[in-house]
DNA sequence: AATGAATGAGTATTCATTCAT
DNA sequence: CATGAATGAATACTCATTCAT
């Protein structure tokens, strides 16, 4: 009743309003997202999300950018600037990170890119450059370090990070999909690390 | 260009709209595909479309329904019938399908259902029940007879069937985001094979 | 009340739609018509206008180009076909031309060509091209007549065609803006022509 | 280009104001052109603008009445005190101002009254009472004038005042309009005169 | 006085769905 | 059965106007 009707911050608005979207996209996709919504959800009228956001798709890739590229870049920082075994980052930083990952805002950020994808080629080819060959680049080298190092075999596994990834993504989608029948995500990546890391120390396993 | 599609035979009128719209969906995904565009593929007027399917969605639904079931059951089919041994399965039939599924209608479905899934509860369940439970029960039913044969050994791999799956639902997704950028996805999924197997039969790799 | 709620006039319904049309852009101008406005006027759906006009500014050259080619075209006819001497043309099927368009559709579309004109240089030019270069022309050419057979002397008044029309758009601006101090437009117009009669036949005025 | 385009005087302002309004009137017409606009060339705030202006149709207001009544009122003083002959006059001064006309923010204002004037049936009152009734008036007066002191012939010619003003008017929309296709508005104009002139003095042409 | 962030009513356009023919 | 003309609810985006600072 009593709330002034302008709140005058310029600062925050921008964030409050991407967070708003992330929230509203997550919900229903890009497509079924009414941009009112957005702006309700970010407390703030429809015009002045516009002030913010020339349109949709602009406030999308806000999203994209927001969400995703902090925590990928945070992780390459840590590959770049410890000086731990490749093996112990593999098992430390890396997994707890690709644990978080399903559940946290990438994961809304995948589905998004997968549906919105064909759509908005210029998006893909951002989030490729920014984020996919940013992530499968440190990993690669990563396992190069490995290899130099004598810490590990050379071989097929060690030319494909993907490999690596792939559980992530994986469990992304089928959390998404098939929250009902949950599987158990965290196994699965731990798993599909070990066997990888053993493959590459050339253990028995 | 200007022909029907299709010829005009009242059994067939179902399915071929359904498969024009699995086109006009793969093109557009779902939101963005006019009916009018289905219909018009289909060769078939607006209105005959609703005679068979009332809603747009049962029309996605069917699609969903159609491309999908076929080929697991095949696949399933398979598994039951054959006495290949299990690593001769995984290594021949197995790796043959997992190889098609992208760029195979599948791919197409999997994105839609990425996209579309939260939305639609109801069908997300009946994918699980008619087409997850069978293919990761059919993958388990074949490493525990692996395993009762001695031909496998026990352990968390041969529990976690969705690692089989999981190279191809990854290839699925990072052909259809990033097919200018493509990875090679046959040797992802043969590797990741290759890894399992050589684990389940306790080698050095 | 019993009224059906679907009426199929295919045949009718772009006319009805430009009837329509003119008559709000008459009432409001181009910018402050609404298409609703212009849809209920016709006694059709939005969604139906959208079918036969792809934009508003469809629309408006749909009205251009129903409401004063077929009248040019209609005066130029006589002229090409009469055989009447130039003074009696002038003084006849001219005058009674002129003398109608003040109040006619026509006034209602210069309103709009001045008003809008600016931003539509297309549409300009698609005046132009055939409204006013043929106007202009069919009246030089009837003044090249006169001059030839010697019913007019030549002069800079037999090369000037604007000098007949002038008056008429002065007419409808004049009607148009100032309803309510009319001046006798009529009067104007002929008092003009005589004029310039009088004139091309050497007369003491 | 990013300068403000006006000092900060205070007692100038509206002036400014109204001044880069006209421009941005002209440009884009009053219905398309955004109050933002009109700031932004003033060097102003739209909170200021706002302050001088209650709205915009105020400012479209102030337009018309800052850019006509000068001249106008200065013709008429001519006429008032200058001892000319009626033909002097009009070939003399009036001619001068006739063929300015064109060209000059007059024409921009005849515009926008075609345009919008019969949404603002204050401002054509104000605009006749002000600008239309006072220039009739004075060339009647002149017309008069010249008949009373046997200068010219009174007829038809001598009491319809707007054949004088009609080549300006015509002038004005033709040069707006159809600025591709010029046609020589000077000659036009004082062809008009030179007839008309004649004819009140009845001379042979 | 001066700013420009913030508002929200207003509008063109789209598209799933219906129904007269 | 079959058609496609007709409907109308839904939605992205604009812009005159206000008001906290």
């Amino acid at each position: 009743m009593n709330q002034p009707r302008y709140q005058r911050r310029k600062e925050d608005r921008p964030e409050e309003i991407t967070a708003a979207a992330l929230e509203a996209f997550a919900k229903n996709g890009y497509a079924a997202t009414r941009v009112d919504e957005v702006a309700k959800r970010a407390g703030v009228s429809k015009g002045l999300l516009y002030l913010y956001f020339k349109t949709k798709e602009e406030l999308f890739k806000s999203v994209v950018r927001s969400f995703v590229m902090p925590r990928i870049d945070t992780l390459i920082k840590i590959i770049e600037t410890s000086d731990m075994s490749s093996e112990k980052f593999l098992r430390g930083p890396f997994l707890d990170f690709a644990r978080q990952v399903p559940g946290s805002p990438i994961s809304v950020i995948v589905r998004l890119m997968v549906a919105e994808g064909p759509k908005h080629p210029d998006l893909v080819q951002f989030y490729w450059d920014n984020v996919v060959s940013h992530g499968l680049g440190a990993i690669n080298e990563l396992l190069w370090h490995g290899v130099q190092s004598g810490e590990f075999q050379r071989s097929t596994v060690s030319e494909q990070p993907a490999l690596f990834v792939m559980p992530v993504i994986f469990s992304v989608i089928f959390n998404l999909l098939f929250s009902k029948q949950p599987i158990d995500t965290d196994r699965l990546i731990e798993t599909q690390i070990d066997l990888l890391i053993s493959h590459l120390k050339g253990h028995t396993t």
